[in-house]
DNA sequence: CTAGGGTTAG
């Protein structure tokens, strides 16, 4: 049985429609999964991932989709549901794949079930998979996106000697990111050592990792020299995460710095990017500079050739509601929607209070129909009140009510199609 | 076929 009907016999899952998904590039299928918002949907795209067993489905896009179908549940608080899902992968025969099995503990890891992670690590003697850095590495990530940075050090001084393998620059990069994130720099600095002893490759992923906790640190001091050792001793180069760790240092400053700094990144020809960007919007926003927040975002795409993301949409949604711009936030908002990128339930949910303010009814209605589509039930529950006081609760009936018809239908044709 | 830089709430 497939996971995903493992899932919906145990479940009784509902079903929302959904066209036929023929993936060709991973860039097309994430942007198509990003639009989908319910879980049970992200379940069945999943199921016709692995059902079709198609060879132009990528494993990457596979892997995309089952993560972002735990997410969607996550989101939801399905917790068990997420259990059922994976543990049902166990009794594939791609089990004994070590990348297969990987993915399984990635997904866990993704949303912080980390003893479900360990456990599936743990199981693989049993399920014949073999261990090398691969499950090992997406056991620590689970560990840190989990954040049980603790057990890092754990395992990693445990598994490599008991299952005959060595740690790569990609275990270590994680081991100091663990030791990042527990407060001690000092400590990733000490791994650096270790790793020259063994001759593992020191990238500059790893170091941008420790500049970053030592000015988190607040010790600004300690991180200037530190890269300078690292760029006069190793001949380490500057890339754009390097110069992303330096703004996010200034960008609570003044927007001539920031700016300051971006123009020297073009100037070293290291092409700024989205994030770049970003800190430059955050800086002009919360300095009140509006215009020029909205200018940086303009330019983005033409001048800057950048994708706005979903940060950006955020931090611009929020800022022009706190300067009651709504109307201008409404038109960025459409623009989020257009890509597939929309802001969370709280700056919307800002925005449309906003809107319904100032008499933008219209707006309102629209964003309320459009934020019905794309968020769990839960979320919206606690809409309904604030609906009734915006004298807008009507939408809210009426989009319910033609969900709840195309579910009806559309889960008869399931029935059929699955049997 | 993996690691960072963002992803808090406001």
């Amino acid at each position: 049985m497939s996971p995903y009907l493992a899932l919906r016999r145990a479940r009784h899952l509902s079903t929302a429609t959904s066209a036929a998904i023929k993936p060709v590039t991973i860039s097309q299928t994430k942007s198509k999964l990003r639009n989908v918002y319910d879980p049970d949907e992200a379940l069945k795209i999943y199921s016709s991932f692995t059902a079709a067993n198609d060879p132009s489905t990528s494993p990457a896009s596979t892997r995309y989709a089952q993560e972002l179908a735990v997410r969607r549940l996550a989101k939801s608080h399905r917790f068990s549901d997420i259990k059922n899902f994976l543990e049902s992968h166990k009794s594939l025969p791609q089990i004994t794949q070590e990348p297969f099995l990987s993915s399984l503990i990635r997904s866990y890891g993704v949303v912080g079930m980390f003893e479900n992670a360990i456990n599936t690590y743990n199981e693989m003697t049993d399920l014949g998979t073999p261990r090398s850095t691969l499950s090992f590495n997406a056991l620590l990530s689970a560990c840190v996106q989990s954040k049980v940075f603790d057990r890092v050090p754990v395992y990693f001084y445990e598994f490599p000697a008991k299952f005959g393998f060595s740690p790569d620059k990609f275990s270590y990069g994680i081991l100091i990111k663990a030791y990042c994130e527990m407060g001690s720099p000092e400590t990733a600095m000490e791994k650096l050592k270790e790793m020259e002893e063994k001759g593992v490759e020191i990238g500059v992923i790893s170091l941008t990792t420790i500049l970053h906790a030592l000015y988190k640190k607040g010790s600004s001091d300690e991180a200037e020299n530190f890269w300078h050792e690292m760029v006069t001793e190793k001949g380490c180069q500057p890339d754009v995460g390097y110069y992303n760790v330096k703004l996010w240092h200034i960008h609570g400053g003044k927007p001539e710095a920031v700016k300051g700094l971006i123009e020297e990144m073009n100037n070293a020809g290291i092409k700024p990017d989205t994030i770049s960007y970003n800190y430059l919007i955050t800086c002009y926003s919360v300095n009140g500079m509006m215009d020029e927040a909205m200018k940086v975002y303009n330019d983005l795409l033409k001048a800057k050739g950048c994708n706005p993301n979903a940060a950006t949409f955020r931090i611009l949604v929020f800022h022009l509601c706190k300067k009651e711009r709504f109307m201008t936030g409404y038109k960025v908002f459409k623009q989020s929607v257009k890509v597939g990128k929309i802001p969370e339930f709280n700056t919307l949910k800002y925005l449309v209070e906003g809107l319904a303010k100032k008499g933008h009814m219209t707006e309102a209605k629209a964003m309320i129909r459009t934020m019905n589509k794309k968020f769990p039930p839960e979320l919206l529950k606690a809409w309904g009140k604030i609906m009734e006081e915006l004298g807008l609760a009507h939408v809210d009936i009426e989009e319910v009510n033609s969900t709840g018809i195309e579910k009806v239908v559309d889960l008869d044709k399931i029935e059929k199609a699955s049997t």
